[in-house]
DNA sequence: TGCCCCCCTG
DNA sequence: CAGGGGGGCA
């Protein structure tokens, strides 16, 4: 029977056979999962985040028609950028405290003084503002001109703008927008999933409440959209598609709580759109909200537009009323202060009054060209009457604060002329009275105050909202931000999605975004007020498709769509240059003093102190010893040849990349197992597996088969172990046992072709070919002494396959199991000499 | 789902 | 020997 004499034939009879053994076996604490148990699919990622993304769809609709307040709420306004928004917002909040309490001092020096109306007047103004400006055009320009092309994953194109990876977990994560849904749809021949929530009523059976609903939530997305874009200033800032998505989903809440509010004419612009040079990348979006506009709805839509015009009406006076309150109070505190200083010292007065004029110089110098970029492609010209100012942006309200503090301010210059000319000589007026000296101090006090706080007022505005165009989308994420107070329904703490977009910002360390709080918090030590729009430009790594690819490979094929924690290589310097620090948004995949890891030698340090389990002082030389003997055997990289053992750091010959990529691939990335292995740095744990580890494997194996990931642990305690290093392990005596019993087999066959007919006729000896080529692969240099025990067990599994095949078993595709299972049980103690990390020494040289 | 196994391929 | 796929088991 030659047949039995081929081992092709032998690989094709095993080949498909699942000999799955099934040994349990002690599993360590850190043992811990191969790279291979993750075989999920780039497809079935996409494949999950569909799914995600219509389910989430369909219970956003769901909520929309039942009228849910709170789950409406998790769609609210949310930056997935982390929330520029939310800055700006805490930003002008403490602006504005700066300016409260500029007043209440003053206040307090004399009880005369109102307080204000409102917590805040820059945040009163914002709402009111925002409150108005929904109406007259939909800002879906901006939005719209980077999104229409986007590919067969809206999702991915959002995160995308940031740098987020199209995942299947932020898909699953994240609130999928409707319309969003919508795109992506379309290019998945599903477009009926993402119509049915608001979509276009099935003909004119609709009920007219639907339509009402689907009027209003286009009003209101039209009024977010307008304050975006409002707040842009800049016909090519884009939005980022994710935020407009969320700000959608916040209109659905709006129409639960906001219904007094109507909606805009901004149906009135659908069919028009004021910018035809970025309508080619959005038509395709405009046209579906114009298909989402029956003309049924026109009548019920005029009466929307005339309540929303009245409406309006009534938030300007509000508004007047609030600015001729802020005039008024402007008019006191400045009284107030002359009257303090009139009588005694006037060059102080002509101090504060001239820094008056300064800042209000200045902020009137700043105030034309934001206005001037801003508000430029509004629809409503009749808006930027005074009237209705409040329909403008907050940087026309500040403009008209400012002009109201100039009119003031020469107001009462004129009423004091004989101050003018006066020196400015500080201290000039000498010891007066007590009143001098304390209105003096007092003057003093606010004048920086004032100082401060308008520039940084000025500055904030400015940085807010004249953000400099943004080409890209994926630049786009820190130029928009939205005040929370812009939102008063919104809640911006308890916004659902922002703390999931932080968390996603947390688990994507590999996506470098600044916390925009960071951004202005840092904003005073910045050059200047004009260099802040490229501030935040270089904080943004963006992702090179290649790096995004990678990513993206990486993820779904190294975790599927749980885990998500792997951190590709990304650019330090980018962002270690331009931060000094680490915000809580970003998360440095590889901790810079981690990094240097993979490429220092892990025999580097022999001298460290030696945490090891079971070893004595006298052995710490050996190991000593046996670690420069490891490091000369490496240096001289004759030992590796060709193999490429990603887990191992200890490879000089590597490159940089490949190790990265490595580690990358083979969760040897793993922050928890880096932080855990950096603390051995230097000591006598290597990181890594070294050749002599693998030789000590071997002679391992003529004592145990199956060793267990424990038994693993305690004999190669030299070793930092983690999950790639027990998995090499594991994977170093499966291909033990692999080699092992396809020698079985195959002499167990030779020996049915060469006539043995009985089990007592085979035997394994030191002299037997079987046993050369066994001590051939796991002890070549036969400077070991194999145990006789491996000899029996190597007799019982060349009998156990001749049995097997004899009675043909091996038919069986699963034949092997058998045997295997009878193997397992035959693993002898291995000597405890191999657990000393010198074995080696100790053991070839006896 | 994680872990481990075997099987196959390079 | 490593990588990856497929499968079993708890």
């Amino acid at each position: 029977m030659p047949d039995h004499d081929s081992d092709s034939l032998l690989n094709r009879q095993t080949k498909r056979r699942r000999v799955d053994i099934g040994v349990k076996r002690t599993v360590g604490s850190t043992a811990s999962s191969t790279a291979a148990a993750t075989t999920t699919t780039t497809t079935d990622n996409i494949a999950r985040a569909k799914a995600a993304i219509f389910s989430a769809m369909n219970s956003l609709s769901s909520h929309s028609h039942h009228g849910s307040d709170t789950d409406s709420m998790e769609c609210s306004v949310v930056q997935p950028h982390g929330g520029p928004g939310v800055v700006s917002a805490s930003d002008s909040e403490s602006k504005s405290n700066v300016l409260r309490k500029l007043l209440k001092r003053a206040n307090s020096y004399e009880d005369t003084m109102m307080p204000f109306p409102g917590t805040t007047i820059i945040s009163q103004l914002l709402k009111n503002n925002m409150a108005k400006n929904g109406g007259p055009e939909r800002g879906e320009r901006g939005d719209r001109g980077d999104r229409g092309d986007r590919g067969d994953r809206g999702d991915r194109g959002d995160r995308g703008d940031v740098g987020f990876p199209g995942s299947g977990l932020s898909n699953a994560s994240s609130d999928a927008p409707q319309e969003d849904a919508c795109s992506n749809s379309s290019h998945d021949s599903t477009p009926q999933e993402c119509l049915s929530p608001f979509g276009r009523p099935p003909g004119l059976a609709t009920f007219d409440i639907e339509r009402l609903n689907d009027e209003h939530l286009r009003a209101k997305r039209a009024r977010v959209e307008n304050i975006i874009r409002g707040m842009s200033h800049s016909p090519s800032v884009v939005v980022p598609a994710a935020s407009r998505h969320e700000r959608e989903h916040e209109m659905d809440r709006d129409r639960e709580m906001d219904l007094d509010c109507p909606p805009p004419q901004s149906q009135q612009q659908a069919p028009s759109s004021p910018r035809g040079g970025e309508v080619c990348s959005s038509s395709s979006r405009e046209n579906k909200r114009k298909q989402r506009l029956p003309q049924q709805q026109q009548q019920s839509f005029t009466q929307l537009v005339c309540q929303r015009k009245e409406q309006k009406q009534e938030e300007r006076r509000q508004l007047k009323l609030q600015l001729e309150d802020m005039q008024k109070q402007l008019r006191q505190l400045q009284e107030k202060f002359f009257q303090i200083y009139d009588s005694t010292d006037d060059s102080e007065h002509n101090d504060l009054h001239n820094d008056l004029h300064n800042d209000i110089g200045n902020m009137s110098e700043d105030s034309p060209a934001r206005s001037d970029t801003g508000g430029d492609d509004r629809g409503g010209d009749d808006l930027r009457s005074d009237n209705e100012m409040s329909d403008l942006d907050p940087g026309h309200f500040l403009d008209r604060a400012r002009a109201l503090l100039q009119e003031q301010a020469m107001l009462a210059a004129r009423e004091k002329p004989r101050r003018e000319g006066l020196s400015r000589s500080k201290g000039q007026g000498g010891p007066g009275s007590s009143m001098h000296a304390e209105g003096k101090q007092l003057a003093e006090t606010l004048k920086q105050e004032l100082n401060s706080a308008m520039t940084q007022v000025v500055d904030t505005v400015v940085k807010v909202f004249a953000k400099p165009p943004r080409p890209t989308p994926q630049q786009a994420f820190p130029s928009l931000s939205i005040p929370p107070e812009r939102f008063p329904t919104t809640v911006n703490g308890d916004n659902p999605n922002f703390h999931t977009t932080n968390q996603r910002l947390q688990c994507f360390g590999d996506v470098i975004i600044p916390n925009p709080l960071d951004s202005f918090t840092s904003m005073p030590g910045m050059p200047g007020p004009t260099n802040d729009q490229t501030e935040a430009i270089p904080l943004v790594v963006r992702k090179t498709p290649s790096e995004h690819h990678h990513h993206h490979h990486h993820q779904s094929s190294a975790v599927g769509a749980h885990g998500g924690h792997h951190h590709p290589v990304l650019h330090p310097s980018s962002l270690s240059a331009s931060m000094g620090f680490s915000p809580p948004s970003f998360r440095h995949p590889f901790p810079l003093p981690l990094m240097g890891y993979p490429f220092q030698s892990p025999l580097g340090g022999p001298t460290g102190g030696y945490p090891g389990k079971d070893r004595s002082s006298p052995d710490s030389m050996d190991l000593s010893r046996e670690t420069t003997s490891l490091r000369t055997k490496m240096a001289s990289g004759h030992h590796m040849g060709h193999h490429h053992r990603s887990c191992s750091p200890a490879h000089p010959g590597s490159t940089a990349e490949g190790l990265s990529l490595s580690l990358i691939k083979s969760e040897c990335s793993d922050l928890q197992d880096m932080s855990d292995i950096s603390p051995y740095s230097g000591s006598n744990i290597q990181e890594g597996l070294s050749p002599n580890h693998l030789k000590k494997a071997k002679l391992m194996f003529f004592y145990t088969r199956y060793p267990s990931s424990n038994m693993l642990k305690m004999f190669f305690s030299d070793v930092k172990f983690n999950r790639c290093i027990t998995s090499q392990l594991i994977k170093w005596f499966s291909n033990f046992r692999e080699f092992y019993y396809i020698q079985m087999e195959k002499f167990a066959r030779q020996a049915i072709n060469d006539g043995v007919t009985g089990v007592e006729e085979l035997g394994v000896s030191r002299d037997s070919e079987l046993f050369r080529a066994l001590n051939m692969h796991y002890n070549k240099a036969n400077d070991f002494e194999v145990p006789e025990r491996f000899l029996e067990v190597a007799e019982i599994t060349l009998r156990e396959f001749f049995n097997a095949i004899v009675a043909g078993k091996d038919v069986d595709p699963s034949w092997k199991k058998a045997i295997y299972k009878v193997i397992c049980k035959l693993d002898s103690e291995v000597p405890e000499i191999f657990k000393s990390p010198n074995c080696l020494q100790e053991l070839l040289h006896e």
